[in-house]
DNA sequence: ATGCACACGTA
DNA sequence: CGTACGTGTGCATT
């Protein structure tokens, strides 16, 4: 338990001065409230509190004027743009059903140290956060204090032992600390010539402001003895106002503060009307999610247990396991360095991860996995890691409330299990691993029956949670890397970097950090009054499209550019890669994320083999660093051709796109015709070409006239009617645009061929650069995700094919629309056309589907395989 | 040390 | 004022 007490006025007025003005678009001031609700919801995560207040000053401190008449004589009234605010910052609260505690006369700081001090007394820790340093004398071993710092996110944490680190002093002696050296800001004078040394080794050697004033002799030099005598009754009044009372008349009632996570709908109605646009784009919840009221903590039956190397424990540890053998459902969990393990009834085991190494153990919760109908966990992929590595068997999991999580709203980062029990069982998890692992079983029950409320069941069932097995047995595999190809490319970059960089400093007449794009934009546009500088928020602006339209002009971008490129690729993949690679077996491993994006594909991480240079030659040659195992291997790469736009084609039934992909034409050079109107007998010129494609590729991201005459380079007008050809000869793909469009902003999500779905509450906005980014997401993602459906389908089919065959060929790397394997090659034919065959029988469409194979000893070199000899079933 | 802005690699 | 990502740098902040 935890009770969060907010110093509101202090951090509201932290967040204003934190933030540039903001305004809505109707230009209410907007930033302090902004920044408040920032600060809140990252409090809210972040410490995980079960009861929040939030305390606010009201009225005058009356008494303490008549006590000290100059006291905060010298504060700054309140600016009128952040008075007005204030209004905001309680409908704020109000959503976030949190009471705000004030009372009459009283200042903020005091009734969050009476409230503190209640908490105490009833045994329960209290996280303050503050703006000010003030409250720092009421930490004690229960209470710890925050402080704002920088921006409006960072704190600094304070209890009993950092304060003695920071101060040199108990908190408790922080009223006298400040009644001697006074505080400018508050107007209190305290003892002239005593600031913060002096009033901390006066307190350290005489422990009190009253026992120095009683004698001040305990000073220890004549002249401090001399000003205690003279001001020690200033100080004592200075100090009188820093204490914090901890007595007012306030009755806490533990119950009525509760902290009930605030209703997504009214997040987004609030959030919406103050155009909160980070905050609301992390908003996407299930609008058809009933919100579960508070629930108490998750409370169990858990024992825990230490590891240890004495045998004795280790066996009784392995004995209690066993009793979980006879168990249908059992769910596991991984927390830092601990393993929990429950069973349905909640009892449930935790235990230090190293305890697996010892026999017993090992081979009892083997015994539970394998005798369990269903197991469960929450990221099962990362388990199936440690159980690969320590020797447990079973690896099959029944769930993984990750993946459901992910799929009932893929729009939201569940981080962690602790993520998804707030979000969807309204709960905290106790910090045990066996509480993890019961709150797992739990999390499985809710999501599933909302998965098969909403039709995902398959999605989950047959192509997620089976998927995730495939991925760990890829990133297991890893990819040979030769390193001697990199360190051919890397001489060839550091010869060039070295050059460039010579030439671009020439041009320049200085030597600066070329990597700097303040320090570039200052040499090119300042120094050497380059024109058509842009501007950026914080300077010039010299990004590629700029420094390429002056490159034909100016040298010195084309140098920069050239210098930004081979810098790019030495820092991002030729000096790293060869250092990732496992010295033991000389592959590199990634790790793919199965939840981290918002449209259903998967990412890759550690490194990211995701985008490995393929465009420009030279950072392309990487890609001959990535090679088969062994002479007896080679590299087959499969790809998709045209998948979204073939999607595209099948989901809004358009007969002219669909012609184009049954008769096998260059699509783009097929819309080329329709656009620009070439006859058949005539040739679609580069040009024509290369707009149709941008057009196609626009159409994709749900570009705008205005974004496709910028890539074109042309008129809006221009671009207005090609976009009008465009739809004259493809009026499906219009109406399928308008239909999605129109049924999102009707349900609140978008749709995959699969049911995946994407929430987008943000269509609905009344802020129109927040709907316009919303439709063009609404209309990319059901393509988007439905060739990320296509491709997770294929490869759960392929790894069992392959399965079927033995260990000749396995699965290394996928690349969105691409499969890369590594097969033996005795097996190549066999194994491409299998993989054609999967992957172009995923899912049947009203467009063919096409894959391109490509077969080489390394990444680089693959070339296309014959499709004679391979001819399709 | 850490967060932000910018830049840029991929599909 | 096209989508989806991850990672590197510089720079301003503790």
């Amino acid at each position: 338990m935890a009770l969060m007490l907010l110093d509101t006025y202090g951090l509201v007025y932290r967040a204003y001065f934190a933030l540039p003005p903001l305004n809505t678009s109707k230009g209410t001031p907007i930033n302090a409230a902004y920044g408040f609700t920032m600060m809140l919801n990252k409090l809210i995560a972040d410490e995980k509190p079960t009861h929040v207040v939030a305390a606010f000053d009201k009225g005058m401190p009356a008494e303490r004027i008549a006590r000290f008449a100059e006291y905060k004589a010298q504060r700054r009234t309140m600016p009128d743009d952040l008075r007005s605010q204030f209004a905001i910052v309680r409908r704020v609260l109000q959503t976030h059903r949190i009471p705000i505690a004030e009372v009459e006369g009283q200042e903020a700081d005091d009734v969050i140290a009476t409230l503190a001090r209640q908490a105490e007394e009833n045994g329960e820790a209290t996280i303050v956060v503050t703006g000010d340093l003030d409250l720092l004398q009421i930490v004690n071993e229960r209470t710890t204090v925050l402080t704002t710092r920088r921006g409006i996110t960072e704190l600094g944490r304070y209890d009993p032992d950092a304060v003695r680190e920071r101060f040199g002093l108990e908190p408790t002696q922080l009223p006298d600390y400040r009644g001697l050296k006074g505080d400018p800001s508050d107007n209190l004078p305290g003892i002239p010539g005593v600031g913060e040394k002096t009033a901390g080794r006066l307190l350290q050697n005489a422990g009190s402001l009253d026992a120095l004033v009683a004698d001040p002799t305990l000073a220890g030099n004549p002249k401090l003895e001399q000003l205690i005598r003279q001001y020690g009754q200033q100080a004592c009044l200075c100090r009188a106002v820093s204490i914090v009372r901890r007595d007012l008349p306030i009755a806490l009632e533990w119950e009525s503060i509760r902290y009930v996570p605030p209703s997504e709908g009214d997040l987004y109605a609030l959030y919406s009307e103050l155009e909160f646009k980070t905050l609301l784009n992390k908003l996407s919840a299930p609008q058809d999610m009933p919100l579960l009221e508070s629930q108490p903590m998750l409370s169990g039956n858990y024992r825990s247990y230490t590891a240890s190397s004495d045998p004795p424990d280790l066996l009784k540890l392995a004995g209690d396991l066993r009793k979980l053998a006879s168990q249908p459902h059992i769910a596991i969990a991984w927390l830092g360095d601990a393993i929990g393990v429950t069973a349905n009834g909640g009892e449930g085991i935790s235990f230090g991860r190293a305890a697996l190494g010892a026999e017993p153990v090992r081979s009892a919760l083997d015994d539970v996995l394998r005798s369990a109908q269903s197991l469960c966990a929450y990221d099962a992929k990362r388990l199936t890691h440690l159980f690969e590595q320590s020797g447990v068997g079973r690896t099959h999991f029944a769930d993984d409330a990750m993946i459901a999580a992910h799929l009932l709203d893929p729009g939201r980062g569940f981080a962690d299990i602790d993520d998804a029990a707030t979000a969807f069982l309204g709960t905290q998890i106790p910090p045990e691993a066996a509480a993890h692992a019961d709150a797992t079983l739990q999390l499985v029950r809710a999501t599933r029956a909302q998965l098969e409320a909403r039709d995902q069941l398959r999605l989950y069932e047959d192509v997620e949670l089976p998927l995730a097995p495939v991925l760990a047995k890829m990133e297991a595999a890893g990819v040979t890397i030769d390193p001697r190809e990199l360190e051919v490319v890397a001489a060839e970059i550091n010869s060039a970097t070295a050059r460039l960089q010579g030439k671009i400093y020439d041009f320049a007449g200085e030597e600066f950090n070329i990597g700097s794009p303040q320090q570039l934009g200052t040499v090119l546009f300042g120094k050497l009054q380059i024109p058509g500088g842009k501007k950026t928020k914080t300077g010039w602006a010299t990004g590629v499209e700029v420094l390429q339209t002056l490159a034909r002009e100016y040298p010195i971008c084309a140098l920069v550019l050239e210098w930004r490129e081979v810098t790019k690729l030495k820092n991002t993949y030729v000096d790293v890669i060869p250092r990732l690679v496992d010295a033991r077996d000389g592959r590199l491993r990634t790790e793919f994320k199965q939840t981290a994006t918002a449209t259903g594909r998967l990412s890759s991480t550690n490194p990211n083999l995701q985008n490995i240079p393929v465009r420009g030659e030279l950072g392309r040659r990487i890609r001959r660093a990535f090679v088969a195992r062994d002479d007896e291997h080679i590299l087959l790469a499969a790809d998709y051709s045209q998948i979204e736009l073939r999607l595209m084609a099948h989901l809004s039934g358009d007969e002219a796109m669909r012609r184009a992909f049954e008769e096998r034409t260059d699509v783009h050079d097929f819309t080329a015709r329709q656009i620009f109107n070439v006859p058949a007998d005539a040739v679609v010129d580069r040009e024509q070409r290369r707009m149709a494609k941008i057009v196609n590729f626009g159409l994709l991201y749900g570009m705008s006239d205005f974004g496709l005459a910028q890539r074109l380079e042309i008129g809006r007008a221009e671009a207005k009617t090609m976009t009008a050809a465009y739809f004259d000869r493809f009026p499906r793909v219009r109406e399928w645009i308008e239909r999605t469009l129109e049924e999102a902003r009707q349900r609140g999500y978008v749709a995959t061929i699969l049911g995946r779905r994407r929430y987008m509450p943000a269509l609905r906005s009344g802020n129109y650069m927040l709907r316009a980014a919303a439709e063009r997401e609404a209309t990319n993602a059901p393509l988007q995700g439905s060739a990320a459906d296509l491709m997770k389908l294929a490869m759960v089919r392929i790894d069992r094919a392959l399965g079927e065959r033995g260990g000749d060929a396995a699965m290394l790397l996928q690349i969105h629309d691409e499969l890369i394997f590594e097969v033996r090659k005795s097996a190549l034919r066999d194994v491409a056309a299998l993989v054609r065959e999967h992957m172009e029988r995923a899912i049947e469409l009203t467009v063919p589907l096409e894959v391109t194979l490509k077969w080489g000893r390394n990444w680089y070199d693959v070339e296309p395989i014959e499709t004679d000899a391979f001819a399709r079933v």
